[in-house]
DNA sequence: CTGAAAGCGCTAACAT
DNA sequence: ATGTTAGCGCTTTCAG
């Protein structure tokens, strides 16, 4: 425990004035004369004085620190969202505090325990984790993007549903015959089941069978192409794939020119999310386009809201993108 | 400013004990008898107690937090750095404070004087402003990746140089005779300069033109594909090209199919950086590999070594490493 | 084994 | 226009 920095309190002595004199400086509040100022200020100068922040925090029970709880940073959904929820938190005067989980739920609620802890203002988290009951224990202003956590955290997501649609539609359109899915495996309590709703849904509609391809988030990327190998062995016959997100139709199409199949000839895929990283390298993946800005956006307004204590609830759901690139 | 948060009075109160008491059992020092240990544990879960975590920082001039200063975080590059460095942190029990700047002066600066200010117990940086003052008048611990800040704050770094020469040697091996590079504008300082040295020193050698499109690392995508549309223009004779990084060098394919050119029968390409995320969306490019995790993980040790007060100076320089993709 | 009291650095009533 | 004082919630000497 150091305690050589320079405090309030030596600004004050030095400037022959009281603690209360520089703290109105500092924070331009009530009445001062110009010299009282100068000298305040010339006082800081001399002795390089860094208002502690933490002592304002505690005094002022905030933060201006937002938590962010997502599964990891590098995935191109994932890096737009949090530099994008950065940027508008940045607008609002909050700075970021990272929690990514790597989906690990220990580290999820380690995380939480300490956030919940007075540590930040609010939190918004997309981890994809299960039972973690903290949420409701806590009066902390919470928003949600992708996930369902409780029924009194607000979510913000794209409309997952007409995505499916879409790009299931999109596969039907263009002719395709055996149309296969990849989701993540059943279980995760994400809005991402609805895209799989709406390709079941409409696969049977056309009654054909509506196959999907369970695929785990963390998995590596090895062991992704070894399920997309499989799936065409599997199914020989496939001739559009709707993937539930870009990384993964980008896998599918290496697999599949690695087995020879000629894109989109021979083979149609549609992504899903339409991220800007994911568009620069690949421009030619046709996919659903989720308006992430937006999303981060309208999270964080739901955010402040809920945290000077209106009573933000519902949720939001945000139209959806097909964008052409060329495998559709 | 709320108060009604239970603290560790009430705790204590309903405990039938000091604050000490209560304390000290949080904290597991000092003798205690069991009985008071279980009134107190029963105490907190009755209240749902949860210690405060400023006003420990407080008292302890310690935050567990460290600052992450980048330009952003929606690059492959910076996504796979910061994901690597929040790992290695969240190790070492540091949490971590986003503070991208945009490549925003401004922006830069608030961050830091903020940070500076208690806020954090050590930085780590790596955006591209310079002349920020503010670095040099601090006793905050830093460590800085692949940028030179000022003398006493050490660097992490791949061989950029190194990196340089092998990817320009990949393409003279090539047999390229026409070979142009890509690069930020001159003036920032950032060891990105010695893999233009390198390919410029390399070319000279080979009595060969070294010509170098600047390209600003915030620029659109549209902005770059103009540039490089131009370079086409201008070098139709162009056969290799060494672009600064992969993000550069896949719109430098992209723009040059649209032009009529295969790759790599017509044109060579190799980039630079080799990050996860463009390994996995496009694994056919050839490039310089970082060593991104090694470098995050060096860059903490450091930290580490310089918040605990050892003198950590110098500077560490990781090896890169060519990956064969088959666009060079 | 436990408690009283001081203090981390700052701010805001409430004087004057 | 400025100062005095109390206190944000926690930890830690120092006593007992």
């Amino acid at each position: 425990m150091k305690k050589q920095a320079v405090k309030l309190e030596d600004v004050a002595a030095v400037a022959g004035v009281s603690k209360t004199t520089v703290s109105r400086v500092l924070n331009h509040r009530g009445y001062l004369s110009q010299g009282t100022i100068d000298k305040v200020h010339q006082a800081m100068q001399e002795l390089h004085y860094r208002p502690n922040v933490i002592a304002r925090q505690l005094f002022q029970q905030k933060t201006n620190l937002v938590g962010l709880v997502f599964p990891t940073v590098d995935n191109p959904f994932f890096a737009q969202l949090e530099a994008q929820l950065d940027q508008e938190l940045y607008r609002q005067g909050y700075r970021v505090l990272m929690g990514n989980s790597q989906n690990n739920p220990e580290r999820e609620e380690a995380y939480l325990r300490q956030l919940l802890n007075g540590q930040v203002d609010g939190l918004i988290v997309g981890a994809h984790n299960e039972g973690i009951e903290q949420y409701r224990d806590t009066q902390l202003p919470i928003v949600s993007i992708e996930r369902w956590v409780s029924k009194d955290i607000p979510v913000v997501a794209a409309d997952n549903y007409a995505g499916g649609r879409m790009a299931t539609q999109r596969l039907l359109d263009d002719g395709c015959q055996h149309i296969i899915h990849t989701n993540y495996p059943h279980g995760l309590p994400s809005p991402n089941l609805e895209r799989r709703r709406a390709y079941e849904e409409l696969m049977q509609a056309r009654h054909r069978p509506a196959i999907t391809y369970e695929v785990n988030f963390d998995s590596t990327d090895e062991e992704k192409r070894a399920i997309f190998n499989r799936l065409f062995t599997e199914h020989p016959e496939v001739d559009g794939v709707f993937a539930d997100n870009d990384t993964n139709a980008s896998l599918i199409i290496q697999v599949a020119r690695k087995r020879g199949r000629h894109i989109p000839h021979d083979l149609k895929v549609v992504g899903f999310d339409g991220a800007n990283m994911t568009r620069t390298l690949l421009p030619e993946l046709t996919t659903i386009q989720q308006p992430i800005d937006e999303m981060a956006k309208r999270a964080v307004e739901l955010l402040q809201k809920r945290i000077v204590g209106e009573q933000a609830t519902g949720s939001v759901q945000l139209p959806v993108k097909l964008i052409d690139g060329g495998t559709a």
